[in-house]
DNA sequence: GATGAATGAGTTTTCATTCAT
DNA sequence: GATGAATGAAAACTCATTCAT
C-alpha cells in the first residue's frame, strides 16, 4: 500500500496522488488488457484516465512506472481477497477445499488483469522485478502455510520443499484457469476445474503423506 | 514445416527461404530472449542473421512474421523432440514417467526458448494465433492419449475432460518449470521437480479411478 | 535600478518585488552558471529562490525576463565596483594601471557571472538588448574617459576613435580573462596577466601618441 | 577532416556522409545564426538540409553532434584559410601586419560562423569540448610561431609565455571585431581597425623587446 | 536476389505558463 | 500574495517499411 510511493511524484498532495494513480491504474489495465504494455501509449493512458498527458507525467516518471503501479495494484488486490477469504483456525480436507476455490475464483474474477500483470512483468525495469516477484512468493505461501497446517493436524511428516511446490502447483492451476481459458472454458466449468484440481491433489497429498 | 509457408515471401528458391528463415529464426530467438520482440529491431534481426534488413524483407512481409515463424519452429522442435521420445506400446506407470520426465527434460533444455513464446504469443496478428494454440493443444493430446492408454489398460473408467485435464497440468507443470525457474531453481533440482510432480499425479489419478 | 520597473510585476508592494527578485537572480545566476539558461527550468529557478512557481510567475512576465534581471544586475554589480575604484583627479600612467588592474580583478572576482551573461545574452527578446548594450558601452565609456584625460594631461593629441578602440580593447581583455581561463590559468597569473597587458598598452599607446 | 568520423553515422557509404554532413552543416549553420542552437529543432534542420527527419539521424546520433559538426567544421575552415594565407619565410613587421590583416579579414568574412560557434560552444558535450578547445590552441599556435620568428630575427629575447599572451590577444581582437560589430562597425572600417590594432601591438611589443 | 539509404508517422517526455483555491 | 496542480504544444529521437540501384 505505502510500497506504491516507491514511484516518485512531483505532486505533493498524497491524497491527490491516490486518487489520480487510480484513476491511472484503472485506464492503464483496461488498455493493457485490449493491446498490451507496449501497443498502448501514454497519451491513450492520459486519455483514459480522464486527464492530460502532462498531469500523467506529473505522477509518474516513465511510462514503465505505470506498468509496475499496476502490477503492484492486482497483487494487493488478489491477496487482500485472497486473505480475506482464508482465515481458518482448524484446517481440514474442506478447509483446503474452500481455500483453493476462493482462490480459483478470484483468479475467475480478476482473469483480465492476472492475463495483463504475467504477461507484461519482464517488461518491468529490472530494479522494480524483485519487488514484484516478492508479492508473488508471499501469495505462494498462504498455501505453504495452509498446507503445513493440514499435515501438522494429520500428524503427517511432509518436508517443506514438498509442500512449497505443491503450494507453486496450487498457484499455477489458478493462473492457467486464466491463461488457457481459450481451451479449458470449452470443457469445464470453474466448478468442475476447481473440484477435480482439488481432489487431483488431495488424492495425490494424501497418499503421499501416508 | 510445409505451414511456413504460411508467410509469403517474394524469393521464389524454396531452398534459399528455408535457409535464410533459418539464419533469422536463430538471430530473433537469441534476441528476444535478451529484450523480449518489442525492444528488438529488424535492424537488429538483419544483423543477427548475417544479412541486409532489405533481404530480410525479402523472406517476410512484417516483423509479426518473424515472431509467427519463432513460435512454429519452437512448437516444432518441442513436438518433434517429445514425439520422438514417447512411442510406447504398452504404457505403465514407468512410461508415464518416462514420458513426463522427457517432456520436462525438453522444456528445461529450451527454457529460452519457450519463455520467448509464451511471452510474446500474444503479439502475433489475430489470424495466425490460431495455428499456434493449435498447436499447443497437439502437445496436450500427446499426454491425453498417454493417460488414455494408461488407463484403458489398467481398465479403470476415468472420463475424457477429466484425462484432458490432466494432460494440460502436465503441459502447464513443464512450462512452470522454465517461468518460475527464479523461485524453483532455489530448492528443486530437475530430477528432484519431476518426481514429485509424478508422484502427486499418479497417486492423484491412482486414487480417482479406483 | 528604476530600470528593472522594465519588468512588470502583478505585486504592488515594491519592497517585496526588490525581496523576491534579489533571491530569484541569485537562485538564477547559480544554476545558469551550472547549466546554462536553456537547460535551467522555470521550476528550478522557483525552488532556488525559495518560492513556488506560481509566486515566481508573480515577479515576471517571462523565462527571458529573469535572463534580463540577471544581466541586467550583473552589470549594475560590476559598474558600480567600477566606479567605486576609479575617481581619480590626476591620470597619470600609474593611475591606469591602477584601472586596469582594479578592473582586472573586479572581472575576476565575478568570472562565472560574466561568463554566464555574455553567453546568454543573446537569448534576451530583440526589444531588451539595447539595453543591455547600452550599459557594455557604458562600461567602455569609463575607460575612453580615462584614457581621454591620460592623453590631455600629456599633451598629446589622439582621436576619440582611437581612444575608443584601446577602451574596448581594455573591455575585452577583462572578459577575456574570464572566458579564456581554461587556457589562460596554466600560463598567468592575474597579476602577471594584468602587468603584460598593462605594459602592452601603455607601451603602444605612448608610442603612437609621440 | 578525417576527425569528422569522432561522430558516428549508420550509414556506411562515407562518400555520402559527407555530402550529407556538408548539407546538414550549412543548413544547420543558417538556423543557428538566426535563431541559436537551442531554438532550432532537428525537423528545421532537416528541412534546411533538405532531407526528412529520419535521413537526419542516419547521420548524427543526437542534436548535439550536429554543432559538434558545425563547430569543428568552422574551426578546419578557419585555419584552413589562415595557414593558407600565412607562410612567409622571412618575418617582418610588414609579415605581421599582412599575418593579422588576412586573420581578421577572415574572421571579418566567416562572421556569423565564427559568431555561432562561440555562443554554442557551451552547449558541447562535455567529452567533445577538448576536441574544439585544442582547434583553438592551435590558432593561437599560428601566431605563436609568427612573433617567435619575428622576435628571434630581429635578435629579441622574449619569453615563450609573453609572446603566447600576444597571440591570444590578436586571436580576441578577430573575434572582437565580430562580437563587438554592433559597436565597431559605427565607427572603423575593418582596414582601420586592423591598422590600428596592428600599431598598437607592434609600437607594444618593439618597445618591450628593446 | 541483395543492399542499404530514405522516409515520416508515431513515441515518450519536458516545461513554460495559467488559474482555481 | 502564495501555492502547486493542470495543461498541451513542442521537442528529440526511433524504427518498420520501401524502393532505386
Amino acid at each position: 500500500m505505502s510500497e506504491k510511493q516507491t514511484v516518485p511524484s512531483s505532486v505533493k498532495d498524497t491524497r491527490l496522488i491516490q486518487i489520480r494513480r487510480e484513476q491511472m491504474i484503472k485506464g492503464a489495465i483496461s488498455l493493457f488488457k485490449e493491446k498490451g504494455f507496449h501497443r498502448t501509449t501514454t497519451r491513450e493512458i492520459a486519455k483514459a484516465s480522464g486527464f492530460s498527458i502532462g498531469t500523467l507525467y506529473e505522477y509518474i516518471r516513465t511510462k514503465e512506472d505505470i506498468l509496475y503501479l499496476v502490477c503492484d495494484q492486482i497483487y494487493d488486490e488478489v491477496q487482500e481477497k485472497i486473505k480475506r477469504a482464508l482465515h481458518f483456525r482448524h484446517v481440514t480436507k474442506e478447509t483446503i477445499k474452500e481455500g483453493i476455490a476462493a482462490y480459483f475464483k478470484i483468479m475467475d474474477e480478476l482473469q483480465d488483469e492476472v492475463l495483463v500483470m504475467y504477461q507484461e512483468i519482464k517488461s518491468l525495469p529490472r530494479e522494480m522485478l524483485p519487488v514484484v516477484l516478492k508479492k508473488e512468493l508471499e501469495m505462494v505461501a498462504v498455501f505453504e502455510d495452509l498446507l503445513r497446517r493440514y499435515f501438522d493436524q494429520k500428524g503427517s511428516v511432509v518436508s517443506d520443499e514438498q509442500i512449497r511446490l505443491y503450494a507453486h502447483n496450487i498457484i499455477v492451476q489458478g493462473q492457467m484457469w486464466g491463461f488457457r481459458r481459450w481451451a479449458l472454458r470449452k470443457h469445464y466449468t470453474l466448478e468442475k476445474y476447481t473440484e477435480w484440481q482439488f481432489h487431483l491433489l488431495i488424492n495425490g497429498i494424501d497418499q503421499i503423506s501416508k
